[in-house]
Parts: structure tokens; C-alpha cells; sequence
DNA sequence: AGGCTCCGCCGCAAGGCAGCGGCAAAGCCA
DNA sequence: TGGCTTTGCCGCTGCCTTGCGGCGGAGCCT
């Protein structure tokens, strides 16, 4: 059975969608507030979060943006207020998967459910282990060797490089590596981000100064080619 | 308030969608005919059409086609009568957003109703990745190229192509490109929009002195034809 | 209709400048 | 205290801009 968290502290909505998705088969579970939703989404396996903005101690956006930076992939579908007018750009950095605005139909709602949870069932496979070269990378383990000998690489590099082997191919710029591996959002007066690139190359690269596996693009950003 | 039009001949089945329509808060038009509803759909801004395939005077899928390639592109849902079964090939061809087949219930054509208008208010999915002429080139990789050789495009260049291609057809002046891609808008005495179509050309076309994705319209600006 | 003039577009080349990499030292947390 | 992380500084690379000269199309005048 699919199992729902819905993230509600107003209780006439809430009730509202337990017994819309019990009706529609869901196992659902109910959380009052953000943290208490934070929880629950990170400790149980859910198939759909669905999470109002506005909520005490910790709002919908904040519990979003931490689930996905704790490499939860649950689907997310938000709740704003119609006033609220979450802007687009930002919503979409959060990472949720969908947004629905206050006042909706039930039907609304489970029309985009439905197409959330459709679209989530195509196995996007998080990969947890991957080759590249002559490095071999475990998330999982946070192991990795290069030509069988150990690397030794602080959690930020691992969630460095676990961002570009889920992006690989593409190119990401700084912000986004800020938002996901940092979680901040401010704009990067900071060359924190470079310096961190430089010491992955010395480690992952042959030849640093002539990367091969992570390559600037200046002017945007990097792009890693596994 | 979200307007549909509806275009349909069995009087029974107007007045049912009207009236339908019509609870759910949409503002109702019905066009008895193809050429009316051609009509109608042309010279209003509709958020919904609603077709039957068979009417009189012109039938659903060249209504559905000529709105197409004269460039409208409001959701349209095509209803289609058992015995008919139009091909899902040909059905996708004229551009209609979904299908419906006779008969249905009212519920299971406002889910797709409800799901259309929400793919179409989901800001129109940038294209990621086109090609034209023996050009390929990616947005997302900020990779190009041309006979399957690299071409080396700068960042400036990229946002440029991905503006011309989010228009392509159209005439776009300087002043359009400047604010899309340079984000500037004062008045430009500035040669700086030429020298870069010059080099974008020197790299995409064939003979750039003789221009065949690029165009130059005089005192006005450029148009790219993908 | 033909020729002339002017405005606007194109090509080239050099200078300016932002962005990136490397180094080193200070800050932070366990 | 030790390792990880962050920040500042400096030199360099590469992109972007700007200026000038030449050319072609559009409009005007005869």
C-alpha cells in the first residue's frame, strides 16, 4: 500500500486529507508541525509527502530543502497559500516535485499526485556506486579507491562528488552546488566552492592542472564526465 | 476565471459539457460547428477547447491543425466517438493535448481537464536539447555540435542560441537580446549584439558570409529558422 | 527607372576586465 | 589538538567589448 505524510497544522485541511487519501487507498500518516514532519520523513520509507509551507517551527520549504539535502528523493508536492505566490525559481530549488495552491479541488490535487507518483516510479536508480577512470566510488560506504589504492575524501567531497555523478553530463554551476551540498542560498561572494573543486581534482585527477573528470565551464560552472 | 470553449454539435452532449463546465467555475462558450469553433478559438483568448472530431462544416482535427500552424496553442481536448479510434499517431500529429472517447464520464474528463491545464500552466518546458542543419546542441551540457565535431561556444553564445531558439521563427530585435541575454535595457549605440551574431555564425554556419540559420532583417533585427 | 547618398550591418583586431586556479593562513568542530 | 573548511590574495587565462573601415540595401531625387 502507498503510504502518504501529509504536513498540516491546520487541522480542518489536514483531516480533510487523511480522509481523501484513506479514501483513495493510501496509508496515511499526519504531522502538526515542520520538524515533527522533518522527522518522520527522514526516518520512515514514504511513497508521498505532501507539505504545507506556512507551519510552526520550521516551515515547508526549510523541511524540504533538508530532506532532499539528506539525499531524500521522496516525492514532494507543496501546499501555498494562494497570497504566498512561492516564486517559481525558488520553489523549484527547494526540490519538491510539484506545487499546489490553496484553495485546490480534491481532485486537483490527486490528478497531480497521480502524475508525481508516475513519474517517480520510473526507477531514476540514485546510483550508489559508480566507476569512472580508474576510481571506484561508493556512497553507500563512503569508500572510494583510485587504481585499488584508498582515497581519502571528508563527507563534503563525497556529497560533491554525489551531486555531479547525479548530474553527470550537465553543467552545475556554483549556486547549485552551494544549495545542494551547503544548503545555502545566499550569492557566493565566496570561493569556497572552487577551492573545494581544486582539492577534489588533486585527489580524483591524474593531472589536476588538466582535469579530466571535473571541467570548468567559465563563466557557468563544472561539469563532471563519468 | 478560466474560459472553455466548447465545440460540439449534439445538442444533448453541449448543454451536458456546458452546464458541467459551467458548475466547475469555468466561463462557458459553445460553437456549434468546426469553421464557428475556428473562429472563436482564434480571435479569443481561451485557456480550454473542448472538440468533437465529427461536425459539420469542418471536422475536429483540421480545426485542431490549423489553430496549430497558426501558431495558437491553447490546450485542446479532442472527443472522439468509440468506432472511430483515431490513431494515437495521427491524433498526436494535429496537436490535440489529450484525448477523450465517447462515451465518458464527466469525473474522468475533468481529471483530464484538471491535468492538461496543469502541464500547460507549468511554465513551458524549455527545450533542453535541438537540433538543426547538422548542428546538435544541448543547453543543459552546454555542448555542441556540428557533424559531430565539438563546437566551442561561450556562455554568452549559448544564452543567445537558447534565445533564438525559444523564438525561433520570429524576428527578434537588439534591444530583445540585449535584455534576454545581456539583462540590459538602456538604449545600445553598442555594436555588441552584431559582433557576437557574427561570431555565432562563424561557428554554426556553413558559409556565414551567406547565413541559413541566422537571418538578417534589415533595420529590424535577426531571425532564426531551426 | 537609374544613379546617388545615407544609414545600418559586417569583419577585424586590440584592450579591458571578470573569473578561475594555486597558495597559505585563519577559523571551526569534534 | 588535528583535520576539515573557509577566506584572502595574486597572477593569468579567456571572454567580452569597443572602435574603425568597408560594404550593401533602402530611400530620394531627377
Amino acid at each position: 500500500m502507498r503510504k502518504v505524510l501529509i504536513v498540516e497544522d491546520d487541522q480542518a485541511m489536514a483531516v480533510a486529507l487523511r480522509d481523501g487519501f484513506a479514501y483513495e487507498g493510501f496509508a496515511v500518516q499526519v504531522a502538526r508541525d515542520g520538524a515533527d514532519g522533518l522527522r518522520l520523513a527522514s526516518e520512515r520509507e514514504l511513497d508521498l509527502v505532501i507539505l504545507d509551507v506556512m507551519l510552526p517551527r520550521m516551515n515547508g520549504l526549510d523541511v524540504c530543502k533538508q530532506l532532499r539535502s539528506d539525499g531524500k528523493n521522496t516525492p514532494i508536492i507543496m501546499l501555498t497559500a494562494r497570497g504566498q505566490e512561492i516564486d517559481k525559481v525558488l520553489g523549484l530549488k527547494t526540490g519538491a516535485d510539484d506545487y499546489v495552491t490553496k484553495p485546490f479541488s480534491f481532485l486537483e490535487l490527486m490528478a497531480r499526485v497521480e502524475a508525481v507518483l508516475r513519474r517517480a516510479s520510473t526507477p531514476v536508480e540514485t546510483i550508489e556506486q559508480i566507476n569512472f577512470g580508474d576510481i571506484e566510488m561508493c556512497f553507500k560506504k563512503f569508500e572510494a579507491t583510485k587504481n585499488g589504492r584508498t582515497l581519502e575524501l571528508s563527507p563534503r567531497e563525497f556529497k560533491m562528488m554525489r551531486y555531479f555523478v547525479d548530474h553527470r553530463g550537465e553543467v552545475v554551476t556554483r549556486d547549485q552546488l552551494l544549495d545542494a551540498v551547503w544548503g545555502y542560498d545566499y550569492l557566493p561572494l565566496t570561493r569556497t566552492v572552487d577551492m573545494h573543486i581544486a582539492k577534489l581534482r588533486q585527489k580524483i585527477e591524474d593531472t589536476p592542472s588538466d582535469p579530466h573528470f571535473i571541467i570548468t565551464v567559465h563563466r557557468v560552472g563544472y561539469k563532471f564526465t563519468g
